[in-house]
DNA sequence: AGGGTAAGAACAGGCGATTGTATAATATAG
DNA sequence: CTATATTATACAATCGCCTGTTCTTACCCT
């Protein structure tokens, strides 16, 4: 199983070049105070033994655990993998000692599950993505003694990377409306929460600007609640619901993508076209929209991994002047075939 | 952003619940020979005094860290996607203790990253994805004090969880004669490791086997070297390029589900339908393929992660029965739309 | 009641680095 | 040529926790 061997440490390397631990200490940190002669031979050395410094003793000594922790479910979606990608992008490039660890909060009691893992140590940094904060919550985190960036929730104590879903939403039915759409179906999802709602004024907000009237039979929801309804199944099963309104829609936006799709296949399914018939737009912009040609509210999610990222190896250079942020990512749409017709007739 | 204040050590606690550190310690790790009463009171002070023990000193003392890595590199596919999905699982519901470590490869010299990751070591266990295992490479592994789990690669001294490529591209290859197809065009990629060869290996006894002759025309590669050409891109041209032999092909086997992406378009392109006039069959079976039809191999890739992760966790809780492992996957085709056609006349 | 035993807690010595300070060696100045 | 400033290096104390060993103390038993 490969296990015996032991480790080099710096002491080995420093008998070996005939110096003290702490010379060799420096030479690996570029201090200035160390002669040349002295740098090259020490070097020489570490090379001769294949020396290279423990991390784990370093971050000790250091104070600081070189370590950023993402707290994802289980279930993971595109989303969370756009996330995990810019967060890495930016952990290998900008800075070499940091790596990313998760916190997989399982399926059930996603909570507790946090909770036992910020008692397992700690960390230089936490992300939280789409983990609505409650006040409990918020006091462990502060508890917690690193910075915590929140992706996709709003707190005022916390740094936060968020969407506007309003604006998204308000995007996508214009669009629609735009494109000579009156009667636009919306598939929504089984939560109540800040983004459903946010969501559904954008898409009243466009409808308005065009004075249309708010139709609520419009706004469909089926009974599958798997991933709370952003599933295939669930865009299939609303979308059936839809295609029973009288007078048809002639157009429907979806809460995702994965549910659009569903969406997409229950139009086919019922011989009507995409977008002839009837015109479609979805949510996340995940990859299967672009090949398929489906038009999507892109979050630039890996950006803002990224962003988050950054901010926080931010916070672990210069603590010092740390500013908290509160930044809205704007979601842009990307119009594709399943939308870029125009209705002449209405 | 909750910080400043200096960590709470073990060393205030012993002293506010009036013990010695060890005795804290010992609390924290639940081992046996503490009192009850001492147990609780040293709890109660813990959750006062919001204690949360250093991770980093943890590990250095306990030359462990219940870590599990995976070392990728940082231009994700599906495919880590899938694995990471798979190990997480398993991590998050077999052991609530154990979490996942990225070890993020960058992008100029993984080699050397992942040896300078190895050398911060102190993890439970490793899992190297799409890694060949060089002789040197394989000697730092070994002396890496950790199980090492290898997967997609193949090495006597590691527990391996691999694909049988011959069998996969084999697979598809003979669904393609049986629906009739002669001349099956195969787009390759920029390696010439392992996989590369055992999948033409596989595509020539295919045909063999059904009395066709192999022609080297019809395995084509282009001039894209991105992601080693299993990019969209390079599919496009590649299949461009078939396009062009004469005479024509009927059927094409890709060497990923993108890189089938790209060649579909370029069908598409030269006004040609798949299946009809050209079948198409990807690799990897990935999310898209599934929604727009594309058949292709599936390596039971997020399955081949729960094996990794049980696997390690398997080691970590009784080292002692320890049996070296090494699985292969089967690869299953999925026949969709894209392939599925019968060709009465060759 | 005294010696033996075992459970529970404390001591002390790591783990492998970093870093402030003391010291030895070299250089500069008077 | 001694006295002082300047390097370059070595020493030793940490960092926060684990753990083998020693030491207490209380409990049994004859």
């Amino acid at each position: 199983m490969a296990n015996s061997k032991s480790q080099v440490t710096i002491y080995e390397v420093a008998a070996k070049a005939g110096v003290g631990i702490s010379t060799v200490s420096r030479v690996l940190n570029d201090s200035p105070d160390v002669s040349e002669d002295t740098h090259k031979k020490v070097s020489k050395v570490i090379d001769e033994l294949n020396y290279l410094p423990d991390r784990v003793a370093r971050s000790l000594a250091q104070r600081s655990s070189n370590l950023i922790a993402i707290a994802i479910p289980t279930v993971t979606t595109a989303f969370h993998n756009s996330l995990l990608k810019g967060l890495r992008t930016v952990l290998a490039d900008v800075n070499e000692e940091c790596d990313l660890l998760l916190f997989d909060l399982g399926s059930t009691n996603p909570l507790e599950r946090l909770r036992s893992k910020l008692k397992g140590g700690k960390v230089d940094g936490l992300v939280l993505a789409g983990i609505p904060v409650t006040p409990p919550l918020a006091k462990e985190l502060v508890a917690f003694r690193a910075p915590v960036v929140l992706i996709g929730n709003h707190h005022t104590d916390f740094d936060c990377f968020y969407w506007d879903n309003h604006e998204g939403a308000e995007k996508a039915t214009t669009h629609l409306l735009q494109k000579g759409h009156q009667r636009i179906g919306l598939i929504r999802a089984h939560t109540d929460g800040y983004v459903q709602v946010r969501r559904i004024s954008g898409y009243k907000a466009a409808l308005k600007k065009y004075k249309v009237t708010f139709n609520p039979k419009l706004v469909q929801i089926g009974k599958t609640t798997k991933h709370a309804g952003f599933s295939e199944e669930h865009g299939f099963e609303a979308m059936n619901q839809l295609l029973k309104v009288s007078p048809p829609i002639t157009a429907v936006l979806a809460s995702s993508d994965v549910q659009a799709l569903g969406a997409w296949k229950a139009i086919q399914d019922a011989g009507k076209r995409v977008p002839e018939d009837i015109a479609l737009v979805g949510y996340d912009d995940i990859k299967t929209s672009y090949y398929i040609g489906l038009s999507s509210i892109d979050q630039h999610i890996e950006h803002t991994g990224e962003l988050a990222a950054k901010h926080l190896i931010n916070c672990k250079k210069n603590p010092e002047n740390y500013t908290r942020v509160d930044k809205k990512i704007t979601s842009d749409l990307r119009i594709r075939r399943s939308s870029d017709y125009n209705r002449t007739t209405s």
